[in-house]
DNA sequence: GAATGATGGGAAAACGTTTACCAAGAATCC
DNA sequence: GGATTCTTGGTAAACGTTTTCCCATCATTC
């Protein structure tokens, strides 16, 4: 079917010269006899010679390739930060393999042990599941950069880049208190992730911080889908003491937090406030727009790569990145009921 | 930093057998000694042996991977669809580069060029803005198996899987019609796209089946994206006879037309209806609920991968393969104002 | 007991590169 | 002008597999 493609033998012999002159021509790797060259080049171009990347990457023992490990592509908070790596390691020649987890932790080791026998460079950890230390432990047993994205690590000589969710979400909470909310619900992501565990920290700081006692019923683990987002809210309006206003860990729960809230005709921000996290692109386009902590998911994504890129060129753990997110006020929120009358 | 990795060659020497043998056992390619075969395997695991990808590619001359290359993966409905496959190849042990296009044409090629170079298998172009017949001539000249996803192919030797998007949008408009509509604005995706044409298509075919004269000032094109959406809902509606029904070639762009109508004032349905497609995850928890047409996102993914594995299994040509789309009515449709009236 | 066949192991070529080393000629330096 | 260094091309090893031959052993068959 199809044509044999060239190689460095085929335009050595054409051209009457040795395969490592071409080589040299080619990669520019060391001067060469201009005449040679020219002619070397010409006949490249004629076969239309593309180097086996393969063979190439064979004797360098690596390939100009990251992975990108991520829980669940079709999340866009995800996506968003998928398509930012791609593009920015791009223009370095990097290719990348993506690799769905579906936040099963077993498969995190799998799929590195995957990537090694392929000889790519680095890892993208995208909200590991996995431990932080043995993360690093693979790491160095199999020899490639990982770079953790959007996972708070310290103490452990990897680097990141994440967002300060303590902080945001303790904005976010203060927000709903300042207005007037007290019985406030929480809507966890999945709590075997760092950063679910330190936005419900910040939730519960800011409680602390202002006098509220902590009520457990208040808060719901979910898993960061719209479905659980809805299961969420028809558990805490179910409360005999029903919460004036619920703070979701990401914006597709606090999409189905509104939903069920539609579906029972309960209005927002009327009845109840609601408030996200992520600020992804349909956000804003909701009824009513949300309000959400939006989080800098592109940055986050460039930023990544870039620690990627300048790991593998300085052999040297660059430091760690800590974004910040902010609180974007839009109409889900308003002064509790009892308040305003 | 890191440990060498063990080789077949170290194995054999702890086993005191020849290269070729260890091969035989790990692969299971050739009977041996069951002695030996035990030894053998016994030592792999101790070193946690792990093959060579790259050089097991070098000589068969493909790596078991396939390309993925979508023109944006940040679009809901795209990563879907790379879920599904990455979902269903993975189960194969195909691993999948994923490259994005950002929707321009002369990236193709020079992400098809990057790919062949690194031996892959198959390339799944989705919605591709190349002319299918270069593809193919590309897929002839470097020896990979093509397959297109969510783009009507015909008369070319080429695989595709797509949705009868003229079909599905005969039956949206004609459900607008039903309802009473007579003035319906169409917000086009980019025309370069085969799939934007056929909803066109169906739209205009609609039209005329019921005796309703076209008016290309209705017909606005997009390119798919929230914003492009918005500008569309702003200049129908400053028409000097508006719509008074708003059907657009994706979700994303629904979104926005039903943005700019809230920042208006303008009540949907009420006042104007509109229909969207795709049926993306937080469309029936819009406000109100989008009326679209469902496509059938996973199972195109799927299927475009089981067609590649058969195709790469047989060396045939699988036949295309066409599924149907489904208007699922929602809340965003309503019958003409002056119907109800 | 010799011829034949089956079995199981090893040697080595092959995949397509990069690169260390070598050799020969040219240039440079006193 | 001879010794030294520089330049530029080639040779061949190396990367880690798979796979084709080939050979030795042993069992089977007549």
């Amino acid at each position: 079917m199809a044509k044999k493609r060239a190689t460095l033998r085929m335009i050595a012999e054409y051209a009457g010269v040795s395969i490592a002159t071409v080589s040299r021509v080619l990669n520019n790797s060391r001067r060469v006899n201009p005449e040679i060259a020219r002619r070397v080049i010409e006949i490249a171009n004629r076969l239309s010679y593309r180097p086996n990347e393969v063979a190439r990457g064979l004797v360098k023992g690596k390939i100009k390739t990251f992975g990108i490990v991520v829980p669940d592509i079709d999340n866009p908070f995800f996506s968003k930060i998928c398509k930012a790596i791609q593009n920015t390691v791009r223009k370095e020649g990097y290719s990348v393999f993506l690799y769905n987890t579906d936040g099963k932790p077993e498969r995190e080791k799998e799929i590195i042990e995957n990537l090694v026998q392929r000889l790519i460079e680095g890892i993208f950890m995208i909200a590991p599941r996995m431990n932080p230390k043995e993360i690093l432990e693979l790491s160095k047993e199999y020899g490639f950069y990982p770079i953790i994205v959007d996972s708070r690590v310290e103490n452990v000589m990897l680097s990141a880049v994440w967002v300060d969710n303590v902080t945001a979400f303790i904005q976010a909470t203060e927000h709903l208190i300042e207005t007037g909310h007290r019985r406030i619900g929480f809507v966890a992501g999945s709590l075997n992730v760092a950063n679910s565990r330190d936005r419900l920290k910040g939730y519960l700081l800011a409680l602390e911080n202002n006098g509220i006692e902590k009520d457990d019923s208040l808060i719901y683990e979910g898993d960061f889908m719209i479905s659980s987002g809805y299961k969420a809210a028809e558990y805490l309006l179910s409360l005999e003491n029903p919460p004036t206003a619920i703070l979701c860990s990401n914006d597709l729960m606090a999409i189905g937090v509104l939903r069920y809230l539609h579906d029972k005709g309960i209005k927002v921000p009327e009845q109840i406030s609601v408030v996200g996290c992520d600020d992804i692109d349909v956000t804003a386009s909701l009824y009513p727009p949300l309000t959400t902590v939006k989080q800098p998911i592109y940055e986050m994504g460039e930023m990544a790569a870039k620690m990627m890129l300048k790991y593998i060129k300085t052999g040297k753990l660059p430091p760690n990145s800590i974004l910040h997110a902010d609180l974007v006020i839009r109409d889900s929120t308003a002064p509790k009921l009892s308040e305003v009358r």
